[in-house]
DNA sequence: GCCAAGTGTCTACATCTGTAAACGGCCCTG
DNA sequence: CAGGGCCGTTTACAGATGTAGACACTTGGC
């Protein structure tokens, strides 16, 4: 219950998603790339940075006198949370168009959608009595 | 843009699907179906259907002195805008993970699955060279 | 050794969200 | 036709979120 509540908001998503990409970096390295787009301040960007720190969803390593922050498995369940939060929005009429807009949206590469295939597979059996 | 900015809040979501569910229903309806379960006063229903309504993703109609709520196209639209702000907040290494956890987590109809073989069957030919 | 530029921390504050009480009006029942 | 109950509307307020300035401290270059 105590995770349950640490969920990033949407400005701090998008932080923690510059950070996956980008690997362990420094608050100016997450500043360049996305507080610019984003048109936030530098202490802006700290402040996310910090606060993500503190909901246990990024790690921080001292270095010089300025942090390294790096992603946690905590991120990566929080993600899964947030798409099954998503889920339960939908009604039963609609969980299956806004799966296949997400499907069709999304830059997926080979295997990935060899994994969806196979996935959709087993259920179609599963479900086919 | 104003629509943009119109998304529900995560509490606004689950009063929106309770009425995508039930149809048009009146706010008692909403109470007893959801409120009860949130443990959520009648007055919190009442003020939830009324910031969806001024947000433009319910309708109301008067009916004697009480209004009958009935969900919008452009609550379809959020939902969707909500999933592709869920795959922003992913990155190209966990899109796809999250995409499969989302449709193994999923309740889906036989149709369903098959629009979404055929998608991804369509999709995998292209990235085919 | 000194200074500019960069860094984290602390503090601030307007707005949005969650949650609900209070209030005035309509309608059914007695 | 009077009263109890249900309804929508108005107002309220604490906590979360977006956004950022101020400040003290390190550090690399001159």
């Amino acid at each position: 219950m105590s995770e349950e509540t640490n969920q990033p908001t949407p400005s701090e998503w998008k932080v923690l998603r510059i950070v996956a990409d980008l690997g362990p970096c420094a608050a100016s390295d997450v500043y360049d790339r996305l507080g610019r787009r984003e048109d936030w301040s530098v202490s802006t960007v700290k402040t996310l940075l910090r606060r993500l720190t503190d909901k246990g969803l990024l790690r921080t390593r001292r270095v010089g006198n300025s942090n390294l922050y790096s992603g946690s498995p905590t991120a990566t369940r929080a993600l899964r949370r947030a798409g099954e939060t998503l889920l339960g929005w939908a009604s039963a009429a609609t969980v299956g168009p806004l799966l296949q807009h997400l499907v069709k949206q999304s830059d997926l590469k080979r295997s990935d959608l060899d994994a969806l295939r196979d996935l959709i597979e087993r259920k179609s059996e599963e479900s086919g009595e």
